[in-house]
DNA sequence: CTTTCTCTAAAGTGCACTGTGGCCAGTGC
């Protein structure tokens, strides 16, 4: 019967969908969103309190909000809830998926066509009946087409961010077990990618069946694909297929290296052990004939590289984009470590859409053990997310300052995410961003421009003197929407004539400037600085998201604004802002 | 459905954009 506030959420929001489809009053179906976000973000122990039926007071839950939630927690179920879904088919929430597609064309499909699921959907663009509605045009169509093909697409992949959690759990899992020696993760988790197709576990033991074995009965196991006796291949109850294998101890560092990949990579690596005179595989180094010597001893993967006359090379960086010639060149960097990080900027507060007061957000960042946390709220255009108005955001500049009275190691740096327009111009008069310590400029909106019109708005942003960083550069939402269109080179060189920061957004929908783009800007004088964008104190976590994306992009310590320490911070902004009034 | 200095009634986030259909509806931020 137990139930948690996170699904007594999900109910919520579920039926203020199911009403949104029914047509029902709006501010009815918002009243249920309301409920659902104060549902999971209220302090204290709400699942016990409505179950004891005492709600009664909570802003934004009413009577008959009180009713359901008290009925959900003391019986798991929601009769309501449940006569209003058994209306619908299952199939037809999958369609809110679909880019262009609200309540009110999910019922007029379902209602007129009988569709109640993408595969429907698709047919149906097909073959014109959905050019038959009022509403789909030749256009709409299209565009319905090329969403569902975007999410056919990405069907089979997952982003870093959903991956990980499991990912670490289940390697805790592994190692726990008496027969296992080393354990790793491979593939593209292990290299950091944004997104994953799979998830890729190796084991050193000299008991690979029991291994095996363990592996496919483990508590997250929706079925077992494939179970042998070196190999098995599990999927998890969310759809993530995940591989094991189970190899000698000294095998291990061979098959390390050679599952971690990427493919291009080992192919390169490969070619350089034949100059050798070994080939090279998943199992070790082989003589190609009698008359070369035997390769030397292996323990680990960095042997491999050693042998080979290379400096090792960071998982992260292994995807042939020339770090083999820089591991022979020894000018393998050294790469950022989350360690390195001293503070962050790009954070919001309940003042606009975070779910976590300015003093919970810093004292969160006191606890990560940062010396500084800059707030970037949203800017007037952004009314849904409560963008503030001039006057709000000086009333918020005045509370860092009372804030920051009180420490001496830390500080909040009070900024802004100021909208940049269809135009370029941004959303706060420059006389009120001269009053702020720093501004991260975005675009939130107008994403259809040309690539040309795009990336000129952007440039024009950057050129303001007051624009400290630019924000999640293409505005990409990883395996659900493309960037928009812009010119990335062309916005490269004029950050890097501007002295404008890119930031690297570290949200796992995000993570964006994407990694591919890095090393070329950080060799044209670009500096980053890695922000969570955190709408609450628990996603300032996603900073280690963002500190793999940055290795994978080739940067170091020095190349990261806020592995700076406070006090060079404040100097750099303070240059900033003395620059600007020259 | 919730709130409320309109308190058994009324008001409750706004705007840009897109495409279609004929000047506005729906979506998304």
């Amino acid at each position: 019967m137990t139930i948690s506030r996170d699904e007594i959420a999900a109910v919520l929001d579920e039926i203020a969908l199911l009403m949104e489809i029914k047509g029902e009053n709006p501010f009815k179906t918002r009243a249920y969103r309301n409920g659902a976000e104060t549902v999971r973000n209220y302090q204290g122990e709400i699942v016990a309190i409505a179950a004891a039926n005492e709600l009664e007071g909570i802003p934004g839950i009413g009577k008959a909000l009180q009713e359901k939630i008290h009925e959900l927690a003391s019986t798991g179920k929601l009769e309501f809830h449940q006569n209003l879904r058994a209306e619908f088919p299952p199939g037809l929430f999958d369609l809110f998926g679909i880019q262009g597609l609200g309540p009110k064309k999910v019922r007029a499909l379902y209602d007129k066509l009988n569709i109640d699921s993408i595969d429907a959907l698709k047919a149906a663009c097909q073959d014109g009946s959905a050019a038959s509605l009022p509403g789909f045009g030749k256009k709409s169509i299209e565009k319905l087409l090329e969403s569902i093909d975007l999410k056919e697409q990405f069907a089979d992949f997952f982003r870093l961010g959903d991956v990980a959690p499991v990912a670490e759990y289940i390697l805790n899992l592994l190692r726990e077990h008496p027969d296992s020696l080393r354990v790793a993760t491979a593939g593209s988790y292990r290299r950091g990618k944004e997104v994953l197709h799979d998830l890729d576990f190796l084991v050193a033991t000299a008991a690979p069946a029991k291994l095996t074995s363990y592996f496919t009965t483990l508590p997250e196991v929706h079925s077992v694909i494939a179970h042998g006796d070196t190999k098995a291949s599990i999927r998890l109850e969310n759809g993530l297929q995940c591989d094991l294998r189970a190899v000698s101890n000294d095998q291990f560092p061979f098959a390390l290296q050679y599952f971690s990949g990427s493919k291009e990579h080992n192919v390169a690596l490969r070619s350089r052990a034949l100059k050798h005179g070994w080939s090279l595989n998943e199992y070790g180094f082989t003589p190609k004939d009698k008359s070369t010597p035997p390769a030397p001893a292996v323990k680990d993967e960095r042997d491999i590289y050693r042998v080979l006359g290379l400096d090792d090379i960071p998982p992260e960086l292994r995807e042939n984009q020339g770090e083999i010639e820089a591991a022979d060149a020894g000018e393998i960097p050294r790469l950022i470590e989350l360690e390195n990080l001293r503070g962050t900027f790009h954070n919001h507060t309940t003042e606009s859409d975070g779910k976590n007061t300015l003093e919970e957000m810093a004292a969160a960042a006191r606890d990560l053990g940062l010396q500084y946390l800059g707030i970037a709220d949203h800017s007037k255009s952004q009314f849904q997310a409560r963008g503030l108005q001039p006057d709000r955001l000086l009333r918020q500049v005045e509370a860092i300052g009372k804030l920051n009275a009180q420490w001496d190691d830390f500080q909040v740096f009070a900024g802004t995410e100021v909208d940049i327009l269809k135009d370029g111009t941004l959303d706060f008069e420059d006389s009120l961003l001269a009053q702020l310590d720093y501004c991260v400029a975005s675009v939130h909106g107008s994403f259809q421009l040309s690539e040309k019109e795009q990336t000129k708005r952007i440039i024009r942003a950057m050129e303001n003197q007051h624009v400290t960083m630019l924000g999640h550069v293409t505005g990409r939402l990883l395996l659900k929407r493309k960037g928009y269109e812009i010119n990335i080179d062309k916005i490269i060189d004029c950050a890097a004539a501007t002295g404008t920061i890119i930031e690297l957004n570290c949200n796992p929908y995000r993570l964006d400037m994407d990694w591919r783009h890095w090393h070329r800007a950080r060799d044209k004088g670009v500096m980053t600085s890695i922000n969570p964008d955190a709408h609450s104190t628990e996603q300032l976590q996603y900073l280690a998201f963002g500190v793999r994306i940055a290795r994978k992009g080739w940067l170091r310590r020095e190349d990261v604004l806020n592995t700076r320490s406070l006090e060079d911070v404040r100097e750099f902004l303070s240059v900033e802002k003395a620059a600007c009034k020259a």
